[in-house]
DNA sequence: CGAGTAGTTGATGTTAGTCAATTGACGTGG
DNA sequence: CCACGTCAATTGACTAACATCAACTACTCG
């Protein structure tokens, strides 16, 4: 998170479920603080591919990928009722001016993203099927713990086509996989609502040491 | 590219092929800029997976991912020797302060780096193994054509391994890949040397109309 | 020259994708 | 309120794509 949103006037956008917050190609005026809600955004190709690259939730800050472009290069779709903090980027960049430690805040919000993207890059292209679907669940869950939330005990925001686009599987495997770490009692699962219920072991088949909780 | 090494004074360091630029863990002191020669940036999980995320020539700035952090997290490994010109952090940051302009260029450059990498999530996660490929080789010709070499004609500079990790797929794979690509007569391969024979056929297999060439 | 590494290719196995049927939730309008 | 249509999710049967395992070749470098 940049601070960016407290270091000038922002406007607050209601934007609805189904809505689009910003699409590939429209003009780039601003960047945007997620203040409520729930986002994905999706990477489009020339032929209609669609990827979804991210979830994004309360804290988290939109559009910085097309910083130094006229225009934006991927849609942000509302997936939950979202409250929007716009930052007209000309503030911005009045704001950077002023307030030189502000910089060093946007560039390493920009690095964490790129590391994030990287993280997933691994995930995707080292574990199989199922333990992604568990390192997805576990990413959700300690965002959620970050903000106060049960990371034990949540509601999906969005469809299994979404989570199986970001994981690069197909919805009926990652139904698969959901039903799976079920019946291994990890997590329990119906419809949309998730309990983890052995994060240990979750933590285990995606190979990383149990920090979470 | 940011343009910092031409507001500083930089350490020039050639490094050989085989040696790391940096390893995740080590202290992050610099931004690293390729003057010359061939990398491969690879993230790692804490169980030894290892992926490939990327592939940095001249003009490619490296070490960005780690701003905002006190060690690098991820290792840069040097595939053709290098020559790499070291921008302390410290001196970057002054720079910033002094040349405003700078600032939006780095944040440019970061933001760039953030849409390469959703474009090849998009690559990995919509395309069948050959496409991939195909797309991996277009990239890498266009790359070269930018620095004034020939896009029709060069020379890989990593292994089978290297661009199959970096494709999500195995060596064998990438290997038959490349056979079949070379029996359509898109390409000619001969170990690592690569020949584009037809272009617009690539794009168009890999879903981008043809503007390279 | 010989060992080691990188790449290719074939045979086989496994995972995830495809196709299809079914169920359940939700929303609308009769 | 219930019937109906729609959409999301689940599950099964089958298939295809890629991975695995293994053999072999050809460079590369002490």
């Amino acid at each position: 998170m940049a601070h960016l949103q407290r270091h000038m006037v922002v406007t607050r956008r209601k934007v609805r479920a189904g809505q689009y917050l910003y699409r590939n190609g429209q003009p780039f005026r601003a960047l945007h603080f997620v203040h409520a809600g729930f986002l994905k955004t999706c990477e489009l190709s020339e032929d209609g591919r669609e990827q979804v690259t991210g979830f994004r939730m309360h804290g988290d800050l939109l559009g910085v990928e097309s910083i130094g472009l006229g225009a934006h290069t991927c849609d942000a779709v509302v997936l939950d009722d979202a409250e929007i903090w716009e930052l007209p980027y000309p503030l911005v960049l009045d704001a950077l001016q002023r307030i030189p430690e502000l910089q060093v805040r946007l560039a390493a919000a920009l690095a964490e993203e790129i590391r994030r993207d990287r993280v997933w890059m691994l995930v995707i292209g080292t574990l199989p099927a199922e333990q992604r679907v568990a390192a997805f669940l576990l990413d959700l869950a300690s965002r959620l713990a970050r903000l106060g939330f049960s990371a034990r005990h949540f509601i999906l925001r969005m469809g299994r086509a979404d989570i199986a686009s970001f994981l690069a599987l197909k919805h009926e495997t990652v139904s698969r996989a959901l039903s799976h770490l079920e019946k291994l009692e990890y997590i329990s699962v119906l419809r949309r609502e998730v309990r983890l219920l052995d994060i240990p072991k979750l933590r285990a088949c995606v190979g990383t040491p149990c920090t979470l909780q």
